[in-house]
DNA sequence: CTGTTAGCGCATTCAA
DNA sequence: TTGAATGCGCTAACAG
């Protein structure tokens, strides 16, 4: 077994107290007794127990990332890395650890439940979802990211209506009037069949307005139409080759996530398309790659850095007690080659 | 304050152990005390604390990943990204949850000391280094990722030292002799002061060899030289600009990390100079935008996704006290359009 | 099926 | 400067 801190105590003569002492508070005892105990405590291996301390001490040193997508996905997708970073920025100057939390058997109750940490960041999931219910049970200190505005809820995101809209408008007004937009999948959070889609609705609802202006919308029969994919290469690429092998394809796809960009490139450089010549694309967040693609990906640029950065800093003042209010970032568009007129 | 399991037993007038069976074990009660128990729990909004259950179960069911750099820098890198997404793949198989280890106020020492996990999973720290001790002493599971080979140490990595000679050949075989290399920056580990450098020692023992072959070597007034960077793109944009404003510069650049080639791709570009035509660029590790990128990055693919995983399995099966053995995976030279003639 | 009891390992208040 | 005692909240062996 290992040393615990009465194995030190009796062996250097003195009681817990003066152990524990050694470790956190040293100045209160004197330096000869510390290094005897510190002799002894590195000699015997012992290192104070990390999850004893915790209980004792009522807090982790811990924030928790709460993500709808399995661990698996999350790292597939650079955007969320990006605000992983922006919370890792917070972390790093602050001495605080990150935990990723992640759905457990597709459900993510279990994760809250079980989640020992001191406060949590949500990525989007929103207002009227049983997960936020329960991290109130638990009192816990959250922040949640792309969550939409809710009042008594501390969100960190863009305008994503009219980041959308702007972006539909763009698209539409270089003569475009058969495009597809490759919307997110909805997931499954737990038991009770929660969903998450708040900045897909959203955005939904910002290209509708801006269809409507140029008397379209979409619809089954109509051309401009949506397509469930998920945020990854593959998923783009695959509803890609469906649309290009239609007998009358669209004039421009737009992705909702930028890496899906990527499997639409090259859905068209199989089918011999040439961006944004023979089709038009454009994408969602701005993800490092976007600007290195050839031709470079339009989309509109959202700092996932600067999400988490915010974020990360809200939860700390939350668990510091302090008060904490939303914030709503800028987006910008980034109107580069792979957007063409017709 | 929270209620606690002695509030939720007095009010339902049943001990504790009743309560706490009634979360983990179910079946061991009366249907009807449960539901009683369980309605009781959910009024005063009892949820057990993680923490405590942590101490009394003693395992936390979650791993860490021990990484050298800040967690800023971490989620930079696409390949640790993919190194994670291995990792999360057999978490999300198996219920337990993800924390980032990353030095805090630059020092390893401490996060080890703090970390509240089962088990840990290193990426680029190697045998010798006072970390590892750190992990021994408290008697902790740990698997390495490119910790270099060494007997009683289960490490999971390739042949680094083959697969650059490899990719060295292939350029010198082109007929490139005047080549720059972008190594990767050591890094401060504890208050001794510890480096890592592992596998990038390894890769320039493979270089060395192929260049040996052709009658060079590395060195300050040789064409071969090496250039000391980090894994990002700002990094390795910045490298070669001062590279391509040389009086006579490489006409080949191999990176160490794939990342860094975006940069160095987009500093051609403001040189005016067109890969490979005027110079050619290899990478290291082949990430997922690699192929994407205009040319097609040439590279030495290596799974970060498979590292993760099987890493990710042996310290499962460190922790269940199951035997593990090291892991050596296949490596493939990508020879992509970037990679040209003279 | 339920209650009693004893830890889990450490931090910390209060006396000495 | 040091020590004894108490609490943190929960689990689990054991007894009934």
């Amino acid at each position: 077994m290992r040393a615990t801190i009465n194995d030190i105590a009796k062996k250097a003569g003195v009681s817990k107290t003066t152990v524990s002492f050694a470790f956190n508070n040293p100045d209160k005892i004197s330096g000869e007794t510390r290094d005897r105990i510190m002799a002894i405590a590195s000699e015997l291996g012992y290192v104070p127990d990390p999850v004893a301390r915790t209980l004792a001490m009522r807090q982790t040193g811990a924030i928790g990332v709460l993500l709808p997508q399995s661990v698996h996905e999350v790292f597939h997708n650079p955007y969320i890395a990006e605000i992983l970073r922006g919370i890792g920025y917070v972390c790093d100057g602050s001495d605080v650890s990150l935990s990723i939390l992640s759905p457990q058997n597709g459900v993510l109750t279990k994760t809250i439940r079980n989640a020992a940490v001191d406060g949590i960041i949500t990525v989007g999931i929103g207002p009227g979802m049983s997960v936020l219910e329960l991290l109130g049970q638990r009192r816990m200190p959250f922040v949640t990211i792309d969550g939409g505005k809710h009042t008594n809820l501390v969100n960190v995101g863009i305008d994503d209506e009219a980041a959308a809209e702007a972006l539909m408008e763009e698209v539409l007004s270089r003569s475009h009037r058969d495009v597809a937009v490759f919307m997110l999948k909805r997931v499954t959070l737990s038991e009770t069949g929660d969903h998450f889609s708040l900045t897909n609705d959203m955005r939904l609802n910002g290209f509708g307005k801006a269809l409507d202006r140029y008397g379209l919308s979409f619809g089954q029969y109509s051309t401009a139409r949506v397509c469930h994919t998920e945020a990854t290469i593959e998923s783009g690429k695959e509803a890609a080759r469906e649309l290009l092998a239609l007998p009358r394809r669209p004039t421009a796809i737009l992705c909702l996530a930028d890496i899906q960009a990527l499997g639409v490139y090259e859905a068209c450089r199989e089918a011999g398309l040439s961006i944004p010549k023979d089709i038009s694309v454009v994408g969602f967040d701005d993800i490092p790659s976007a600007s290195y693609l050839s031709p470079p990906l339009a989309t509109v640029r959202q700092s996932g850095f600067d999400k988490g950065m915010h974020a990360a800093r809200l939860v700390t003042d939350l668990i510091a007690k302090k008060p904490a209010e939303s914030v709503c970032l800028d987006f910008t568009l980034e109107l580069r080659e792979s957007l063409g007129s017709l």
